[in-house]
DNA sequence: TGTTAAACCGACCGCTAAGTCTTTTATGAA
DNA sequence: TTCATAAAAGACTTAGCGGTCGGTTTAACA
């Protein structure tokens, strides 16, 4: 096998299994070796791809992470069908696949924004930067909705971005342990409710 | 002094001091001896009054996290008057003391959830216990509007009272580091908007 | 004032974790 | 096949943690 091809697998292995075990087990709980056992790696492979366990996690954040976050909240509401829909069947996907999920301990950056949160600042910076990318598409989303007619012209975008996540952070948390089915459920209904008062009271054009 | 008063006296000088660094450091990154360190206090002390560190957690989510939950959540919306007004002061008094806390870390409750969610069961039991509670006395309040007419009748208590906390417990984690102050504002509007959907169409007797 | 038990001290133990360093193995180019 | 080097091994260091335990101080009370 190509050298290079060989080395980014191993890193690629050690991230996946790393961003698995940090996400289940917390950044501080999981111990390099939890990661390197599984794997049936050594320190040495460890410590000779990456520099220290915080530069191991940016990495998965960088190169992880930010696609996740994007392809499951941001991708999808990118369309340019009816802003309110694409937004609602966004969330009903991504709750629907935490209530499927056995191992499901909540919104994978929510947590770590909990755990680094006045701990590391420069982790924290990355992490900040994911949630202003996905605010902005919330909010460029909402702005074409309301240029196509379908959402009401008083409505304030930042307003909206800054309550739809932080309603989405919020339930995915309420969810891990306690009901998440008819959490899900009660949440979608209350969310489309609030959508209904956000539309546009004309027909759109 | 009373031996049973000093006996009270620095345990509670133990938990506090416990509680606040618990939330500032999470319970995992602060040690025994952290918390002995600030009271200049021993471990010898420490073990003489609690078994473990466990144990001596439960006792702080017992004797403060509740009567802080309580005091914040649960008993300003105890009252009489207009449900929706209560729950939206409520709301805003909570967020403003985030927004003038220099040391703020989102909400504690959140926060504990999200360290100890899938490591420690018997932690987790106490803490769904207080969401459980405050979940309860939301619904109740949001019956009491609509019998009082305030709330339209065909509003479903418990799902208004899970989007409620999910919303409160995400805008906690996105206040912190980020605008503050801003998100706050944008956060009460979208709510009292929400709220307003919720009112009844009728004036109320 | 002497007794007694509560309250507290702090050295110590066993363990785990991040990171280092020397050695070994695998691989591709010559 | 040889050789240089990438990749990986794994023993070791250092530090900090939860918890133990024998000893010491303090204060209420007879």
């Amino acid at each position: 096998m190509d050298k290079n091809l060989k080395r980014m697998a191993t890193m690629q292995r050690m991230q996946v299994t790393g961003l698995r075990l940090f996400y289940t087990n917390g950044y501080y709980n999981t111990s390099i070796d939890d990661i390197l056992k599984e794997l049936s790696l050594s320190k040495g492979a460890f410590y000779y791809h990456f520099e220290s366990k915080e530069d191991f996690f940016i990495q998965i954040i960088e190169n992880l992470l930010v696609r996740k976050v994007y392809s499951m909240l941001i991708e999808p509401i990118e369309g340019h069908e009816h802003t309110l829909d694409l937004i609602s069947n966004c969330f009903e996907d991504a709750l629907e696949t935490a209530v499927h999920n056995d191992l499901d301990y909540g919104f994978v950056l929510n947590n770590f924004i909990n755990e680094f949160n006045g701990r590391n600042q420069k982790i924290m910076k990355h992490l900040n930067d994911i949630l202003r990318v996905w605010e902005v598409n919330l909010v460029s989303a909402i702005q074409r909705g309301k240029f196509n007619g379908h959402i009401d012209r008083h409505v304030d975008a930042e307003g909206v971005a800054v309550f739809l996540m932080s309603a989405y952070m919020g339930v995915r948390t309420l969810m891990v342990e306690n009901a998440p089915s008819a959490r899900k459920y009660r949440f979608m209904s209350q969310l489309r409710h609030y959508f209904k008062s956000l539309e546009a009271r004309t027909t759109p054009v």
